[in-house]
DNA sequence: GTGATGGCGGTTTTT
DNA sequence: CCGCCATCAC
């Protein structure tokens, strides 16, 4: 490292507020950094000069970001800043994956193994749809990706099931959520696995078991400087984790802009950032105001919208440059010629030179987003759209994730189930509940039902074929993962159990992509040290492919997604009641969700360099039925000085008017209001009575189809079979004549004795 | 065990 | 109105 005799250059272009904000290394620090204030430059400064300054090395710094990218970045310009030195090993990264790494270390204080897999959602509602299924609760009255949410967001507040009292579960799935939750998280550690929040939870309890104190206390002794980003989209977790860290060398430093949390939805909690000063005392404020971003108008609006929120720490945007251009506010008849004047306006902007990348359309839902496409499709004009799904989402990537899994991790239940039956081996629902049946009164993984299976006559013989070749494939592929490189194998197993071929064969057009998705995998994994380094990677890092390369495009993408982003010209359109702000997120949190809703405002305001065009319609198609709407608040909160108002029709009256005008026949299904229970009752239909009962290992002990209770000479019963005698015994598989004369090899889980 | 039809629901999304 | 899931019929 260079010498401190050299200047710290790099502070020379700060402001003052950004520089107090790098040079305060020491102490709790909060800084609130505006839109457009340069945050990202003061983050990464500070912690260049943090070790610029030999006040600590590289492994002594936790510095905690919410995405991949932002880690990606700050690693980048660090690195870039201190002549190019190397990051590996340094403890930069998201919440998820720091917290992962730490619980490698740590797994079995908390039941699991240091292999253990990290599932996604989807698997998440797999599992709890069997639990839930198991427990006889009504899967149509009470989704699974209800209950999903409900466990998330416990797990956002750090509750484990004993931590929730029986009131407080609520009475989703007459009240039996909590024992859901219970049996979800025995039955992740049966398996191995862990969910995004456990990952996060786990380390908490371990940080707080005074069994291992040691633990935590060995990283108080690791981190003296501790950096957190986006800090008003913290959860309580996440909060929790910081304090217990941040107990030891204090040195914490988090930025934020609580004028942009817009995750509370999923979590976030803006008191975080709120109480920074109650939690971290002693703590020094710096609040970033100076905007190098946008033009005067464009503050003036963001910061006029913002003003009107109530929960705010307060701060004033201002700018040295000049007013710039007002901001269009356009009220138009129906979204078609909502998306035709955007259209226009795109074109009017290309002729005064505009690139088509320095422009983006921000819609506060998806479904906007179609009549702009085909708008631009019209008119020839190339767009981008961001947030489609992403690379590890899709279906070819997620089953090849699974063979990978399955061959790392034996008791990976739910990457089996996932590709037990892809490509098709004839292993219908049928056969693989009678597996989980096994596997549960055996009390072992799936995997290892297989095995057992495959040496009795339980399963008709085409099947046990395909099972047991799929298990020896498995265990073969095991054996070369310390001998073939991960990527080799990884194409070899596609080739070898059948998937490659299974695409290849498959006339539908999305076919070939798949297959070039999962050759692109298998080129990626090169990067990697191993297989399990590659199986980190995709499971808690997004991988959004660039699809539209560097070309000239037009940016479609929601307001939550271009947070962070910014464009010389943006469009928000749908500027009307109940779209934005959105009914829902007011009628389920009320001034909150207004509030959260505003933000959103103000972050779509703030992507703006030099121009922004607000629009709002007046009969907006809905779900197939016309819908009338009056504009969105948000527009009335902007000040009078910054906008121009295009107006067609005279909006401004029309909003008593005119409310059943469109003459589409539409019904009048619609109440702008929508309700947000969850589904009502109209569900009477019971599930037929099944006794079977959640898994869980301690079951099998106590099961009364075990094993050892079974001697030479019992009579028994086999539910398919019929009634016979034992003649041979060997652990679970029992060899019985049958009194049809036939011997079958069955398992003990599948037959009862008669007394 | 696999393909076709009906019904319901339908913001925002990272890890 | 469209897409997904679930149930039904082979």
């Amino acid at each position: 490292m260079h010498a401190q005799t050299q200047s710290h250059h790099y502070l020379d272009s700060l402001n003052n507020a950004q520089r107090s904000a790098v040079e305060a290394i020491n102490g709790p620090v909060l800084v609130l950094a505006g839109a457009g204030t340069g945050k990202t430059r003061v983050l990464t400064t500070r912690l260049a000069y943090i070790l610029d300054s030999n006040a600590a090395f590289p492994g002594q710094i936790l510095a905690v970001t919410f995405t991949n990218k932002a880690a990606q970045e700050m690693k980048e310009r660090v690195s870039a800043m201190l002549g190019g030195l190397p990051v590996d090993g340094w403890w930069l990264g998201t919440f998820h994956a720091l917290n992962a790494r730490m619980l490698r270390r740590h797994a079995e204080l908390v039941g699991l193994n240091s292999n253990f897999s990290i599932i996604d959602p989807d698997d998440q509602i797999r599992l709890l749809k069997q639990l839930m299924d198991a427990a006889n609760i009504d899967l149509k009255k009470w989704p699974a990706k209800v209950a999903a949410q409900i466990i998330e967001r416990w797990k956002d507040q750090a509750l484990t099931p004993s931590q929730i009292s029986a009131s407080d579960a609520g009475d989703f799935a007459d009240g039996r959520i909590l024992d859901i939750y219970k049996t979800y998280q025995n039955r992740l550690r049966e398996i191995n696995a862990c969910d995004f929040g456990d990952l996060i939870l786990h380390m908490i309890s371990i940080f707080k078991d005074a069994a291992n104190n040691d633990v935590l206390a060995e990283y108080h002794r690791q981190f003296r400087y501790i950096m957190v980003d986006e800090y008003q989209d913290t959860n309580i977790a996440q909060y929790l984790w910081l304090r217990l860290l941040a107990q030891g060398s204090a040195n914490i430093c988090c930025v934020g802009d609580d004028d942009q949390s817009i995750y509370g939805w999923r979590g976030a909690e803006v008191g975080n950032i709120l109480k920074f000063e109650k939690d971290f005392v002693g703590a020094k404020i710096v609040r970033l105001e100076q905007n190098y971003r946008s033009t005067g108008h464009i503050l003036a609006a963001a910061s006029a919208v913002i003003n009107h929120n109530e929960n705010r720490l307060g701060k004033t945007l201002w700018s040295d440059g000049g007013d710039g251009e007002k901001l269009v506010v356009k009220g138009l008849w129906d979204g078609d010629s909502e998306a035709r004047w955007v259209g226009e306006k795109i074109e009017e902007l290309q002729h005064k030179g505009q690139t088509l990348n320095q422009i983006a359309i921000l819609v506060r839902a998806g479904f906007q987003m179609r009549s702009f496409e085909e708008r631009l499709i019209a008119l020839g004009i190339h767009y981008r759209v961001i947030g489609g799904p992403r690379f590890y989402e899709r279906a070819e990537i997620r089953d090849a994730l699974a063979y990978l899994r399955v061959t790392t991790q034996p008791n990976d239940d739910l990457a089996f189930e996932r590709i037990i039956n892809l490509p098709k081996r004839g292993i219908g629902k049928a056969t693989i509940e009678m597996l989980y049946a096994h596997a549960r009164g055996a009390g072992i993984s799936l995997f290892q039902a297989v095995c057992d299976m495959c040496e009795s006559d339980e399963l008709r013989p085409k099947v046990r074929e395909a099972l047991s070749q799929l298990t020896s494939q498995f265990i073969g592929w095991r054996e070369q993962i310390a001998i073939m490189p991960h990527n080799e194998l990884c194409a070899c197993i596609l080739e070898e159990s059948g998937y490659n071929a299974m695409l290849k064969a498959d006339k539908a057009p999305e076919a070939a992509g798949r297959l070039e998705n999962l050759k692109e995998m298998v080129a990626g994994m090169e990067e990697y040290d191993s297989l399990e380094a590659f199986l980190e990677h995709v499971a808690l890092v997004l991988e959004n492919r660039e699809k539209g390369n560097a070309s000239d495009a037009v940016t479609l993408i929601t307001l939550h997604g271009a947070k962070g982003l910014e464009y010389d010209n943006v469009f928000l359109p749908g500027w009307e009641e109940g779209l934005f702000p959105s009914q829902r997120a007011m009628d389920e949190t009320g001034l909150k969700g207004l509030e959260e809703e505003r933000r959103l405002a103000y972050v779509g305001i703030t992507r703006a360099r030099k121009r922004a065009f607000i629009s709002f319609v007046a009969n907006r198609q809905m779900y197939g039925s016309w819908v009338n709407a009056i504009p969105s608040r948000f527009v009335g909160e902007l000040p009078d000085g910054a906008v121009l108002t295009e107006s067609d029709m005279g909006f401004a009256e029309r909003r008593s008017s005119h409310w059943d005008s469109s003459g589409h026949g539409y019904g009048g299904g619609h109440s702008g209001g929508q309700t947000s229970n969850f589904g009502g009752n109209i569900y009477a239909r019971r599930r037929p009575a099944h006794n079977s009962h959640p898994t869980q290992r301690g079951f099998a002990a106590a099961n009364k189809v075990a094993g050892p209770e079974y001697r030479r000479g019992q009579r028994v019963v086999h539910r398919s079979f019929g009634e016979g005698e034992i003649i041979y015994i060997d652990g679970q598989k029992l060899d019985i004549l049958f009194d049809d004369g036939q011997t079958k090899r069955v398992m003990a889980s599948f037959i009862e004795s008669i007394d």
